[in-house]
DNA sequence: CGCTTGTTTGCATCCGTATGCAAAGATATG
DNA sequence: CATATCTTTGCATACGGATGCAAACAAGCG
C-alpha cells in the first residue's frame, strides 16, 4: 500500500487528469473515476481518500472526456425564441435552474429570424445533447423539429403539436380562455373582442378558439376578432386602436400580456376611453407588469412552477425509457382578477409584492 | 482507387462515426477528419467527395470528441443573473449571435440568489469551455471570478472589476450620466435627484458618483440621493414616493430605465405629479418599454451592438493570444430625449418603431 | 533521367474517462 | 482449514476524431 503523505501532494504540479491523480496517490486511474462516479464499485475508504486529495489538488474529472466514455453529456438544449416577451426569460432561468438539479447542464440555442435555424438545430445534434426543450413557439416546423429531436428526449413548453408526435407541456389554455370569458360575463360585459398573437401558434389557436367558442356559448357578442400578428406592445395598440374606432366594444381579451399592455395605453391615452368602465381589459400569462399599478391586469396565470417541474419529469422519464410513448400535459392555471376588470380603489394604488 | 458507387452507399445503414464512412469510401479515417477541418491538407477533390457522402448519409462529425483531441471546445460560457431586467435578454441574444458568428455555442449559467454558485463555476471549469462572459453584475467576488476564468478567455460585459485584472465591456457610464445631468440643466432644472439601483456595482457606482459630480459642476442642487437597494420596479415606486413626500425636486435621474418606469409611475399616479412639468424623469439603458407612449422616457442609450462586438473580438483576441493584457472597454451610448424630460403632443402619442 | 521539392494520403497514436473482465483480497460456510 | 461467495482493485480497451510522421505520388529542374 503505497500511503501517500498529503504534504508531499502539495509540492507537486496539479494534477490534471486521472491518470495523474492516480500516480500521486499510487492508485489505478479507475479508482479515481468510480470516486466519481455514484454507485461504482469502490470502498467508501478509497472514495474518501480520493475526493480528499482531488479537492485538495483541485482536480476535476473533464466532462468533456467523460461525455465521450459514456456517450450521456448531461447536457440539455433549451431552443429558444421571443426573449423580448418577459414570459420567457423567467421560464428559461427556472427551466434552467430545474435541469440542473437534475444534473442537466442547459445549453441555449436562440432561434430567431436572423439565425440561421438549420445550423442550430445541426449543433443540437453535434453537441449530442441528451434532452430538448423546446420552447420556441414559433419557426420550426414539425418535421424539422422531429429530426432535431430524433433519438433524445424531448419536451414542448408552451407549444403544441397536434398530431402527438412529442410530449409537450403547457397551460391549459382552453381553461384560460374560458375563464376570460366567464369573467367578461360575470362582470355583466356583452361585445367582447379578441386580439391575436402569433398566428398559427398553439397557444394563440386554444386561445382564440376557446374564447370564441365560450363566448358564442354564453350569448355574448364577438365585435372584434383582430390579428395582432405578433405578441408585441406594437401590435396590441395597433389593434385597440382599430377596436377604440369600430364597433362598440365593452371588453378585450388580447392574447397575452404585452398585447394587453399597448392596448391598454392605447384605449386610455390615445382613445380616451377608461379601463375598465368604459372597456375591461385582459390578457394572458400574468408577467410582472400585470402587478404595476398603472396596469394592473387581470390575466390567467400560467402555472409556470409546475410546468418546469412537469417537463423536468417528462425527460427524465425518457431518459430512464426511450420508448415512453409522447403525450400532452395541460396544467391548469390560476385567473388573477385585477383594476383591469373590475376598477376599485385608485387612490392607494396598492404595489402588489413580486411573487417571483 | 476505390470510387463507390453513390447508390451502394445510400443501401447501407447510416455512418455514425468517421471510420464508418471511411470504410463505406474506401478512404482513411483521416481523410474524414481532414474533410472537415478547414485549412487540413486534403485535395479538394477528396473533400469534396467526402463531404458530399457525409451530406449524402448524414454524417456529421461527433463535436465531443473533437473537443477531446482539440482540447477546444468552442464553447463560451455566458454566466448571467438579472433575467427579469429586460435589458439583458436582448443582450444575452445578440451576444449569443455574436458568438456564434465566431464559431462558439453559448452554454448559459445562470446565477441566482436561489442557485448553488460554486457548483455553476465549477460546471464552467468542467465543461472546459474556452471563454467566459460574465453578464452579471451582481453576486461574484472579483477572486472567484479569477478562479472561474482562470486560463481561458474571459470578458465581462456592462461591469467592470476596478483592479483592471479581467478585461470588460461597458457602456461609458460615467459619460451617459454626465449627459443625463448636462440635459436637466439645459431644460432648466435646479433641484434634482438620483435613485441608485444595485449598490456596489459598478454601473450603479459610476452612474452616481458621474452624476453627483456633474450636478455639483453644473451648480445645481441634489436634493435626493436615494438607494434604490435593486434594479427593480418596486424600487423606483418606492424610492419616487420618497422623493414626492420629501424636499422639492423637479428631476430625478433613475439609475436604469425599469426604475424609471416605476418612479414614474409613483410620481403620476400616486403623487399626482406631472410629468415632466412638475419633474423630469430620465433612466438608463434605452430597453424598449422607454418606448412607449405611457412613458416615453428619456434615457442613455447603450450601445448593445457595439458592446457585443467588442466583446466577441476581445474573445477572440484573447483566443489567439492567452497573454494579452486586460482591458477596459467603454463605449460611447447615447442621449434619447422622449417626453419625460421635454413634454410635447401628448395628444399624438406618437408610437415609435422598435428598432430590434 | 535522376534528384529535389511539394502535395496527398494513410498509419499510428493520443486526448481523458468509463467499464468489462479477471485477479486479489475479504468474509462466510461447512 | 479449505472452499465458495462477495467485494475491491487494476488492467486493458473503447469512445470518435485530430495530427505528427513517413510513405506515396506528382511536379519542377538541371
Amino acid at each position: 500500500m503505497t500511503k501517500t503523505d498529503p504534504e508531499a501532494l502539495q509540492l507537486r504540479h496539479k494534477p490534471r487528469t486521472a491518470r495523474e491523480l492516480a500516480r500521486l496517490m499510487g492508485v489505478s486511474q479507475s479508482a479515481v473515476s468510480r470516486a466519481f462516479t455514484p454507485g461504482s464499485s469502490i470502498s467508501p475508504e478509497l472514495r474518501q481518500r480520493i475526493l480528499r486529495a482531488a479537492e485538495e489538488l483541485d482536480y476535476q474529472p473533464n466532462a468533456i472526456a467523460s461525455m465521450l466514455s459514456t456517450r450521456r453529456s448531461n447536457i440539455a438544449g433549451i431552443v429558444v425564441s421571443e426573449m423580448q416577451n418577459p414570459f420567457y426569460p423567467s421560464l428559461i432561468e427556472k427551466l434552467s435552474r430545474g435541469l440542473q438539479r437534475v444534473g442537466l447542464q442547459s445549453l441555449m440555442f436562440n432561434i430567431t429570424r436572423g439565425s440561421n435555424i438549420e445550423e442550430q438545430l445541426l449543433a443540437l445534434r453535434k453537441y449530442n445533447v441528451d434532452a430538448v426543450v423546446i420552447i420556441s413557439a414559433t419557426v420550426l416546423s414539425g418535421a424539422s423539429l422531429r429530426w432535431a429531436t430524433e433519438g433524445r428526449a424531448a419536451v414542448l413548453v408552451n407549444r403544441t403539436i397536434p398530431d402527438l408526435s412529442l410530449t409537450s407541456v403547457s397551460c391549459n389554455n382552453i381553461e384560460g380562455a374560458r375563464a376570460i370569458a366567464d369573467h367578461f360575463y360575470a362582470i355583466g360585459r356583452q361585445r367582447v373582442a379578441y386580439v391575436a398573437g402569433l398566428p398559427h401558434t398553439s397557444t394563440n389557436l386554444e386561445r382564440q378558439n376557446a374564447f370564441v367558442t365560450r363566448v358564442a356559448e354564453l350569448g355574448m357578442r364577438l365585435s372584434h376578432c383582430i390579428a395582432g400578428g405578433e405578441y408585441s406592445y406594437e401590435a396590441g395598440y395597433r389593434s385597440a386602436l382599430e377596436i377604440a374606432r369600430g364597433e362598440a366594444t365593452d371588453a378585450v381579451f388580447f392574447a397575452n400580456d404585452i398585447l394587453a399592455a399597448g392596448g391598454m395605453d392605447a384605449l386610455t391615452e390615445a382613445a380616451g376611453l377608461r379601463v375598465p368602465e368604459d372597456i375591461a381589459v385582459a390578457g394572458f400569462d400574468d408577467v410582472e407588469l400585470t402587478r404595476w399599478p398603472h396596469y394592473s391586469l387581470t390575466t390567467f396565470s400560467q402555472p409556470v412552477d409546475a410546468m418546469v417541474d412537469k417537463a423536468v419529469e417528462l425527460i427524465l422519464g425518457q431518459l430512464a425509457n426511450p420508448e415512453l410513448a409522447p403525450s400532452h400535459n395541460p396544467l391548469s392555471g390560476e385567473l388573477i382578477v385585477r383594476r383591469s376588470t373590475i376598477g376599485g380603489n385608485t387612490e392607494r394604488l396598492p404595489l402588489e409584492p413580486a411573487n417571483t
